[in-house]
Parts: structure tokens; C-alpha cells; sequence
DNA sequence: AATCTTTATCGTAATATTGCGATATAATAA
DNA sequence: TTATTATATCGCAATATTACGATAAAGATT
């Protein structure tokens, strides 16, 4: 078929999935950089920033903010865009753990 | 058009962005943490362990090699793979950096 | 109310991903 | 050499993502 078989997997995997594919794009990437550098979060400025057009970047902030990774705000006639801490928070403690776990462990090959 | 605009985008960005793609799928997520846990890193325990055909654990292997998220070396019939330290380090080190930066920024709505 | 500004949604084309049966390849074993 | 075993690749169908023009929606301004 083609479609992923999410519900065979864990919840908990499949968070950590979600979550990667909410940065799985340069211009996500880009979205939760600008967002942790300026204090300007408006949408418009956002879209400013990237060489992409209005609707793609709306479409990009959506999933991030699906995801969790984000939130926004509404502002007047703007949206003010956020970083969720937690949901970072959950990220890094993730891979902080897997390389903790990677450092005390003795793998055989490679 | 519909190909995503890369090149738009710092080579950061996209190497973030290829990393989070590796593991922007339960069963890379899956692959993951088997091959933590295990002291076997033998492929055919890994298609064991997934609720997917050989040649689709093949392929999300493949995916993730070609990331550098984890590398294989062939040991007799078998192919070995194991998690690669140094990117699994930049992963980590992307997020605690990040989560740092958060937690020292002041964010003005949300 | 009419207009302007800002963001979201719709519709659709191009492209990429996911999954797997069939088959190829490579190393070992008989 | 002929199996056997383990993994990779091919080919294709189903589905998902990416991008954007057109347009809608929601709020501010006049």
C-alpha cells in the first residue's frame, strides 16, 4: 500500500516521530530558529523571513503547531507564533536519555 | 511543483532537517531504540522485532544509513548495524542548545 | 458599511514516502 | 557447483507532502 503503520508502533514512538517529522523540513527548522532569536513572533514577519509564499508558510506553521512544537496567539489582526517549551523540553530530554544511554553502552561492531 | 526548496535554506537547516527526517517514523523510532537496548545489531533480529516486510525495514535502514543516524558492517552473511555516537551527539546537543536558549529567552506572547 | 490587513483554507499539480511481492546479490555451507 | 541464508534492489500501487494561486475569513480602520 503506502500508508505508515502508525498503530503498530508505540504511542510513545510514535510522539517522538510526530514531533521529528514537525522538524523534518529546512524551512520548519528555520521557523523554530527564528522563533528562539526574535521577539517579534507575528506570523507576517515569518513569512517575510523565508523564501516561501504566504500559504506555505501558513501551511508549515500548521503542523507545527498540530505537532505541538509551536502555539500561537491571536494579536489584534496578527497571529503571534511561540515556541512550546515543553514540547522541546520532551525532545531534548529524549535525546539527551538515547545519548546517555549510548555513552554507558558497549556496542559490538561498527 | 511540490519538490521541497532546499537549497533555500542554510546547509544547517538542512542537515537538522535530514536528521529529524530520519526518525520522522515510528518504526526508525522503533529501529532506534532496538538497536540502544540490544547487543544484537544484526538485521535480520531488526525485521524480526518490526511489524514490516523485509525489504520495508531494509528500506527505512537504508534511509537512516544514508542520514548517518546509524551505520552497518558486514559480519559474515549478517549485516551489523549500530547507532552512530557522533550523530546521535549533534542530535542531542542541537536540542539541549536549543531548550538552553528557550529557557534564558523572555517570550513576549503564548 | 466599505475597505484594508493579516492569516487560513481550498484546490490542484508536482514530487516524495511507504509498503511489499518478486527478484537480485553476496556470503557461506554442503 | 549447487544450495542455503541474509540482505538489498526493483517495480509498482497507495498515500502523503510540498508548493502556491485563488479565495475565504477575521479583525482593524476609515
Amino acid at each position: 500500500m503506502g500508508a505508515a503503520k502508525t498503530e503498530e508502533f508505540t504511542k510513545r514512538q510514535n510522539s517522538i516521530a510526530t514531533l521529528a517529522k514537525a522538524l523534518a523540513h529546512p524551512a520548519r527548522v528555520a521557523i523554530l530558529e527564528y522563533l528562539l532569536k526574535t521577539d517579534n513572533c507575528i506570523c507576517g514577519d515569518i513569512v517575510n523571513e523565508l523564501p516561501l509564499a504566504q500559504p506555505t508558510v501558513s501551511q508549515h506553521l500548521k503542523e507545527m503547531k498540530t505537532a505541538g512544537l509551536i502555539q500561537g496567539s491571536v494579536e489584534g489582526t496578527a497571529i503571534c507564533y511561540c515556541i512550546n517549551k515543553d514540547t522541546l523540553q520532551k525532545l531534548q530530554a529524549y535525546f539527551s536519555q538515547l545519548s546517555v544511554k549510548l555513552e554507558a553502552k558497549n556496542q559490538k561492531c561498527c
